[in-house]
DNA sequence: AATGCTGATGCACAGACGTGCACGAATGAG
DNA sequence: CTCATTCGTGCACGTCTGTGCATCAGCATT
């Protein structure tokens, strides 16, 4: 459970190096595992085996679980009855992944569910080479502490819009969320050191002009990945967006008047997905969402019926590709047949 | 554990036609896996939000897995220290499948260890549209002892091999192993109604030209995949082939005097791969080494320090390329130097 | 209607499992 | 050398999990 812990490299471990037998505790983990996934032995046989505790063999497993060494996969057959799943796809297009929750737990207990199964179901999909754009936000920083490690190489991490706000760098909350993305998969980690919003479109027309800015928006544009949640206006809790000073009053009214339903790292749009027109846009950092579009691989996680609309309009936008979402959200999602 | 308790369709449930809830047994168990592999709730958890009682949660799980709906993969990292499976690639060009069996267990647990490694890493080989040659002996029926569901369409199992011998039609050994094949994978079953040897060369030339047996042969020209043991001649303990009546004592003395060691699927060779000009072959029904060796992927499955020189054989004479065999053989396999 | 059969269920128990804790071996700094 | 730190280990405890058993609902047969 706690990736800390888990040796990074190969074996510092203290005990094997003088034993001489060819034994590292990863490759004793990989036989324990082994042993235990393929032939089903108990941990007590394993520990028998490789002659060391039980306790041992039981944080050897938990080391392999969380490396990657053992992989574990629950496959959804399509071919079943007319699931939240299919009729998701029939509907918007975009592959939906139905995180099961009865309707007697809390919101909290809800977004840590949906987030461990969404790091668990984005782990598989992240390969080699690959460059993966991360948005913040509440959702993001629930998934981020779930990742399990996986190996690969020359992968890329890039910031999907900037972090900053009136009152502090927002380097320390995104910047986190990042890092553990980076270190999940071994992967270099780019950040966007820009405020969320400028306060003035002319400022980003000219930051966007500078090289070190220009760089990550190179980076954007070559993304195979995109990891993001989405914000709602018309939420009953307001999400972090719209409480944590990036916006100021006039902002917020003109959202409204806009009739804005919802943004996806920081960018915003309507109900029916249209957000060319909408001034603030100018001067968000966040990805200009016909770039978004061009990504092959777009994951939206969604925790909780207050994001629906905000879910609703970033769908009418074509922004998700693949769809995380609970088990409510998706039924509340299927029944709005008004849209 | 049990696949013969497993439902074989969809739910036949007696409860489940009466409740309406649009569940069905197979739809608990997939949302109970995803709770249980994905969300890491307990069995406790899982039971309280299906409403039902947490032994029925442990038992849609186990379900779950025997299904194939729950895949669990031990991934072996290849880039590390010189290992058993490195070393065997690199010396006899096969990918090596070693199951960690420590020295102080028995013969017998040996074999129903590498049996089990061995289904768990055929099945995720085993796609749609397969035809999978298999052929039978004491290892292989351990193999598919231990096969677990997988959902495939219009895949082929194909007998390799025929298995009547002077006392029985071998009809019940055989087919029991390649029904367990079919079964798992949801194949169609081709059997192979042929003796293991026929007395006369020409019995056998003249069934050759029999449509029946044609239809068999054109499909064995067409496998993707062929699952295979070794036959081993100097071993202790002789394999099913010599002592079960398939061969007299002219045709024993015959393989001694030839300097044969081993066979796959009653197709022997000598130490240096060699098989063409051995008259028993003319007699045996199995496949010509030729047309196996053309077959994409094949898997010899390996138990005890007792076939390794008939597995030098195989190697020598190129047969498999995939090999899963417990650690002590691979250990005697690689420190047979000399070869 | 009565009967037997199949298969899912809950209970209860034994065994398997995860984890806080204290200990000791290796390592590095002073 | 000595001390502090780190990290892996085994123990012990409480919880979690697999499974034999008895039960019961549905279904088919007589």
């Amino acid at each position: 459970m706690n990736l800390s812990s888990v040796g990074e490299g190969e074996d510092s471990g203290a005990r094997y190096s003088t034993e001489g037998g060819q034994r590292s505790r990863s490759s004793d983990a990989l036989r324990a595992a082994q042993m235990y996934y393929l032939q089903d032995l108990t941990m007590n046989a394993i520990a028998r085996e490789l002659r060391t505790s039980r306790s041992t063999v039981s944080r050897l497993l938990s080391m392999a679980r969380d490396t990657g060494l053992v992989e574990i996969q629950v496959n959804n057959p399509r071919h079943r009855a007319p699931s939240l799943e299919n009729e998701i796809r029939r509907r918007f297009g975009v592959e939906a992944h139905v995180v099961p929750v009865s309707e007697m737990v809390s919101d909290s207990e809800v977004l840590d569910r949906v987030a461990i199964q969404a790091a668990r179901t984005i782990g598989p999909l992240v390969d080699s080479d690959a460059i993966v754009g991360v948005a913040w936000g509440s959702t993001l920083s629930a998934v981020s502490q779930h990742l399990s490690k996986k190996v690969t190489h020359d992968s890329t991490i890039v910031q999907l819009n900037g972090a900053g706000n009136t009152q502090t760098t927002g380097i320390a909350y995104a910047s986190e969320i990042l890092r553990r993305f980076g270190q999940a998969y071994g992967a270099r980690v780019e950040q966007f050191p820009v405020p969320a919003f400028f306060d003035h479109a002319e400022t980003k027309t000219a930051m966007w002009a500078e090289r070190s800015v220009i760089r990550i928006l190179e980076l954007q544009q070559r993304m195979t990945m995109a990891i993001f949640g989405v914000g709602s206006t018309n939420s009953g809790i307001p999400s972090h967006v719209y409480s944590g000073g990036y916006l100021d009053d006039a902002d917020l009214r003109a959202l409204t008047a806009e009739r804005v339903v919802g943004d996806v790292a920081t960018m915003f749009f309507r109900a029916d997905g249209s957000h060319r027109d909408l001034r603030i846009n100018q001067r968000s950092t966040g990805p200009d969402l016909d770039l978004l579009r061009q990504v092959p691989r777009r994951i939206c996680v969604v925790s909780g019926e207050s994001k629906i609309s905000g879910l609703c309009g970033a769908l009418a936008a074509g922004l998700p590709t693949d769809l995380i979402l609970d088990e409510a959200s998706a039924r509340w999602l299927v029944q709005s047949e008004g849209l």
